[in-house]
DNA sequence: ACCGGTGATGTCAGGCACTGACATCACAGT
DNA sequence: ACTGTGATGTCAGTGCCTGACATCACCGGT
């Protein structure tokens, strides 16, 4: 094996998930998700801050997304509107990846460690998306509430995306998440 | 010292919260806070799972409020009213220790793996909410948004809480922010 | 007053995550 | 070929966390 062959990142990303179904996340080590990769542990940390990051990869991507979407969004659209089509768009970005998706929330789903990196990737979302708000003019708690209220009914639906049969599609959960959200509200005590 | 002096556990989470705001949580070791308790470091770890478990100690007990909040709510309350009811009560609760939580926060927030932590309870509490309205009739993806969103805007107020002036009362801002929501929620594009 | 059980603490050894410092290698441009 | 640059390797070390076993204070029974 050549010490440099491409990629190096993405197949220690591989590497990690295997081992990680395969003997679960606790018994294995970054050392040896290095040399299946092909690498050292050293370099592994060079790539990924923690034991935890190579799950993550592609959030920065999705933050990006997020951002995106909501400044494409009309100026007419109410926050919490344009907070929604950002987790549809999520939706639909991820959807193509739901196999990757649901080995991935096997392993996440088997360790608090990886759960509580899960919730920070998802706060760290709730942010960008309440930046984005900011950033056309919603203001400040408003945008706040708005993308916390998005990312719960995010999970919500991720949640029943991954528990669910193959044909489900995720932006359309996101969708019928809202519709309950906003049915829960309306019968509300004033 | 003796080797049997009462609230063991006590000594720890003060000295750490010492430490921590004093030096940092990165600069401090748990055998250092161990040391500042008269107690040795493997003792440590029989009170905490972890290094940053000790910062997060109140928590069984005020799951345990939420659950009987929520189970006290009158059968015609609306779920999204009982959660709120035990957010509230989180509320009342914490505010006799709001020179504490500030305090503590600042530590938090100068973290990102206390940070983690914190959501981390967040999250428990939010399936804590869930799972006690399911107790008491719920349908289960009603009670699971139902939660999310309580804690969403707990999260909000609680932030506007610990950033605001002596003065202002947690409860009513749960109280408040809610109602920020409910009007959010009224301008959607049905 | 002794005595054994019980639970909290101490001691010791070790694995593994993670980091800093420095060396080494492949490749690119000159 | 020469040299700079960036990725990788090597090495040593710190600190978190755990298992196994010893030790100590207290409590109840005798």
């Amino acid at each position: 094996m050549n010490r440099w062959e491409p990629n190096a990142r993405g197949r220690l990303e591989a590497a990690a998930l295997d081992l990680y179904v395969e003997r679960g996340f606790a018994q294995t080590t970054v050392a040896e998700i290095a040399k299946q990769a092909g690498l050292t542990e050293r370099t592994y940390f060079r790539h990924f801050a923690d034991k935890r990051e190579v799950l993550f990869g592609g959030s920065e991507e999705l933050a990006q997304l997020i951002a995106a979407t909501i400044a494409d969004q009309p100026e007419s659209a109410a926050p919490i509107d344009a907070a929604a089509a950002a987790v549809e768009a999520m939706g639909d970005r991820l959807q193509p990846r739901r196999e990757r998706a649901v080995r991935r929330q096997g392993v996440i789903a088997a360790n608090p460690e990886l759960q509580e990196r899960e919730l920070t990737k998802l706060a760290s979302m709730a942010t960008t998306i309440a930046d984005a708000l900011r950033e056309r003019g919603t203001p400040s708690p408003t945008a706040g509430l708005a993308a916390e209220t998005a990312i719960g009914v995010f999970k919500v639906a991720f949640e029943r995306w991954t528990t669910a049969g193959t044909s489900s599609d995720l932006a359309q959960l996101i969708r019928d998440s809202f519709t309950d959200l906003k049915a829960l509200l309306a019968e509300v005590s004033p």
